[in-house]
DNA sequence: TTCTATGGTGACAGAATTTGGCACCATTGC
DNA sequence: GCAATGGTGCCAAATTCTGTCACCATAGAA
């Protein structure tokens, strides 16, 4: 018997007695009893959560909280996870960005297929480069939170975004673009736009960016994006 | 890497890119293309769809409607998804932290209260500061990932801890302390311990500690640890 | 047509992992 | 003290996995 279909087993047979021990499964999946404690502590590091008791009467049981999964995340949700987990490992913090990493794997294993596709399109749309060094961002601010909602929406559904922009002098204006990327020029980000008034492309700070709102009925198309040559898409770990 | 794990890595790939080549998933996972058509042939036999297309500008497809599969976290991995959020937080560089923490939120409400109560009393031993610019971290070493179990265990039991210690002239030596709080100054991280013997606190780069070890049978109080100003404890979610 | 890019199969030796057996430890209830 | 229980370390044997190579089939491009 497979490692797979006795992993298998045995966590079915705990969910239905709710409580077994190591020598009786042993004998139920046909293996010997070391094999099925290491299969246990496998288990266990997938995340099963298998109390056990030793001493006479003792065995094992798997909580039956662990067996409550299907947490909803929303993309944005994830979306933001992975920029996280994504900057943690470029600052080089590695034995927890491997932990995370597949963390991250197992919930967008778990997400529907739709939500894995808006979050591809959601990530093709964004951007790594190097902030020249004569950008001044002693004045960096905080991102609204509102920002990456409205950016989800307006992105995916391709809809014209509003929003009250502050720029370098301090004058605010409100904008109406059609939001075709995000750039990343640490510690800076940036939302990149075309601006149908002015007909041009516009770079806007997103910790300059406040009120954002997406406007209803409102559609445009992808346009191609020109990047300086040191710009490329985001990639990420494939783990 | 292992057949599980290259698996998991190609129904992601199928899923986010919707298609893909055989060529091309084999080097992505680092193995022959014989292996990942046996890994196809595998994933097929336990109920994913993939289509398959031969000849030039063929390739293989993942059907989206194909085998939703609900996965759980271990309490380490979505201990290391804190981490980064918080730290991340705390370094204030990033958006949207706010939508991770919710996301967060989701899952932890997953897990069993136990293990989240070890989880708050370990995260309540993290601190975030400002790293002096003056701090050469052109050296900097990757973290011994036994760091992360030894550490859990140190601080929740608060069992002294003994590990090997490289300093920044490169002399060795083993320290015995209590580790008392967790220093992230981006990008390095410290543990923050009394030196029993020295009768003061230390920092130690976690990326200089090697061997790390518990030790059992002791025992110790938590101190109130000095922090420079701009030191502060991380911001939890409000869960 | 011919060439190239693609999926797919069979066989086999060598590499890697898994397994079982054993000794042993810790805890608990009788 | 004894028996039942979970748990760990070690090692040789069994098993599985992997890469390589040769080869086939198909579809589009040149």
């Amino acid at each position: 018997m497979k490692p797979r279909l006795r992993h298998d087993v045995i966590v079915r047979r705990l969910r239905r007695n709710g409580t077994s021990t190591v020598a009786a499964l042993a004998e139920e999946v046909g293996a010997s009893r070391r094999t099925v404690l290491r299969d246990i502590s496998v288990l266990r590091d997938e995340g099963f959560v298998i109390h056990s008791e030793p001493g006479r009467g003792g065995g094992l049981q798997l909580d039956p909280q662990s067996l409550q999964t299907t947490t909803r995340l929303s993309v944005a949700e994830v979306f933001a996870l992975l920029i996280s987990v994504a900057s943690m490992r470029a600052a080089g913090n590695l034995p927890f960005s491997d932990l995370a990493d597949a963390g991250l794997a197992k919930i967008e294993k778990a997400l529907p297929s739709d939500k894995v596709r808006d979050l591809r399109r959601f990530l093709d749309c964004l951007y790594v480069g190097q902030l020249s060094p004569q950008v001044d961002i002693s004045d960096m601010g905080t991102m609204d939170p509102a920002l990456l909602p409205a950016f989800e929406t307006a992105f995916l559904q391709r809809q014209h975004l509003r929003f009250q922009y502050r720029d370098a002098k301090g004058s605010v204006t409100i904008r109406t673009v059609e939001p075709q990327a995000m750039l990343i020029l640490p510690p800076l980000w940036y939302l990149v736009a075309w601006d149908p008034i002015r007909k041009d492309f516009r770079h806007f700070r997103m910790d300059r960016i406040s009120r954002p709102e997406y406007v209803q009925d409102t559609t445009f198309r992808r346009r191609h994006v020109p990047f300086e040559d040191n710009v490329r898409p985001i990639q990420l770990s494939p783990f």
